[in-house]
DNA sequence: TCCTAACCGAGACGGTACGTCGCGTCTTAGG
DNA sequence: CCTAAGACGCGACGTACCGTCTCGGTTAGGA
């Protein structure tokens, strides 16, 4: 993803890849990036770590964030569950949601995120790249929820969902990286229920 | 603010400290981080900039991100409005929201917010300064706007006024700073609509 | 001598100079010369040490290099014996060059002179300062014990005095300041015979 | 020299020392060096009109000091002339002089080796390799002249040649660093007659 | 079985910025 | 007019990373 891939056919000459430097770096990327945060580390703190050359990582990496996108994505993808149906908006909302909150009790995930979206705000290809690792898988499973209960009439049918999906995760990132509150089950249920209740009735709308 | 005051009754001795340096340094530091955001600005180009010495400025500001601070802040303070008291819930929030969604529409304040809490993910001491300005009066404004609905019979009086508000600025900051939707005024209006919708009859709540 | 004394009759309006704070400052800088070198102290260092400001310092002389000239100068004088006739050019050279070896065993004056003399050769008035205060005065004395020698018969007439003195005094500097053999009471004795052997009858002259 | 060198059977992994990095930042310090003294000039000086970086200076050279004594020895010894047996003691003595004499006559050496002088009185380190390099060989040479001169019995067998070395050597060194009088050709041959002289025919000696 | 291309590690390179220190000057209040 | 305190602009320090560049060496497919 961070650099172009050559043409399947193409007769690939030279030695290959090397997998194993590629998960050392990975590797060595998550745990400093766990450790200290993305703004912290350095390249060569990396390259030691890993057991590779500087080289090698700019070969396949142009940049330190990017590293940090793949290494955290990589890192965050094995374990995530399935979201399952329960047959209601708040229940489907609270499944997503849920792993999310805990998640991020455990590790820090939260100063790579942070440093990631900084990073984003500069440089637009690098926001579509964050973007279409953390944040567009996300809405769009939220997203296919919002539907369901359009569709089974639990919600008007001209919701924006764009806005609901936005205050759904708004809230949850907002304490996330403000850090004036801590993100709890009870706050994740209030926030579910709110947004539901929010775009059943909506204000100014007739009953 | 980023260093500690002398008593006040101190006999104050020395050359004082140069408040000419001192607007400089906050307005040189302001137009470089609009112009090139806070990770491409070094000290030096504040420095020069501002006409003064690396020394002055590290003498009273710890590190590029608390001036960062005190820059933003100052420059921000300089033509936030009054809140008045429309009367409704809706109105009310509203006149929170929008001269915010105005600000963030002309200049780049984004990328150096983002990276404001980019730093106070790993510095608690930041965290709690930034929250200091730049969190909690607002938070304040706007609680006291949930408390006027809640005395006038608007919303319920359990109302979970912490996790409206984080619904309320985390669409607001989700939308600055993920940019997967732009921050308009009809989104703004929506949001707020949600979220007295929410809060005046939750879901699970016997009407 | 640092500064241009002012008109022996002038009004001398004001307050007067400290002398107490002269004595700290001069005291200070010995003691922080003799323990650090020159080059490794600063100007700050000695204030603090002085308990004086540096305005006054840099009032009363221009440079560090200077100050450091009028405070190992003042404690250089303090304990320099006579130097009697003995009645030979041999015992009169060794009574000069005694004290001198046996004080630069005693405290480290080496690196204070050395770091002096280096920055005379690129300050011609501070090199005219230096050699009128540790120079032009030991050379005198040197001069006057030759003058009589030759009075006296002991050695030719025409014995160039000035290439004598730079024999014995150079010989001593030489090895103070290179370090590769020490500084001892045979040597001092050894040079002295030398040269007193060369003046005597020297070279390429009928016997 | 500055650095330990690896075994010469070692692998030599990595990108290899720039010899041409290191020739420009030798001249550049030499050039530098004779302009303006060792105190006037900045490593970053040095590294901008060497166009290297600092880092790849303090990679190699720990200090400005041992960068001087490196670069003012691989200039001086460009072009020192062979020393030639004459026959008599004086005449040796002269040819290893004259050379010299000349030199400081031409270039500013002086405050140059005057500063690497001063620094070697705080650190044994750097003396060492100051005397390694500008003392040693120097009077290794004079020293087997005065071994020749005992071997053909012009000079006693017992002569103290060490201090012989240091009266030679001394006085000239003594008029370069001190300046109260020039350094001439005329002033080298008196040393050299009162030197040849002194150890002749020692005071204190039955003829 | 070689050749050659693409990879790998190690590590030196030219740069930029860092945060600190010392310089010599200045601006206060106070003796 | 002097003094202590201490902030100021300036320049250099030595270090840390950046991203790039040689090296010698390794690992494959194609000749």
């Amino acid at each position: 993803m961070a650099r172009t891939e050559p043409a399947e056919d193409a007769p690939r000459r030279g030695r290959p890849r090397s997998e194993k430097a590629r998960q050392a770096i990975l590797e060595a990327t998550s745990e400093l990036l766990l450790e200290h945060g993305l703004s912290s580390i350095s390249m060569d703190a990396v390259a030691e770590r890993a057991g590779a050359s500087k080289a090698t990582i700019y070969r396949w990496w142009p940049s330190k964030e990017l590293l940090a996108l793949d290494a955290v994505f990589s890192e965050w993808e094995t374990g995530t569950p399935d979201r399952p149906d329960t047959g209601s908006l708040a229940g489907d909302l609270l499944a997503l949601i849920d792993p999310w909150v805990h998640r991020l009790a455990e590790k820090p995930y939260g100063r790579v995120i942070a440093a990631l979206i900084a990073r984003a705000q500069s440089d637009p290809q690098f926001a579509q790249a964050y973007r279409a690792r953390f944040v567009e898988p996300r809405r769009d499973h939220a997203r296919l929820v919002f539907v369901r209960a359009i569709e089974r009439d639990e919600i008007p049918a001209d919701t924006d969902i764009e806005a609901a999906l936005d205050l759904l995760y708004g809230a949850v990132y907002h304490r996330m990286l403000h850090g004036h509150a801590s993100l709890t089950d009870p706050f994740a249920r209030t926030v579910v229920a709110y947004v539901v209740a929010g775009v059943s009735r909506p204000a100014g709308r007739a009953e």
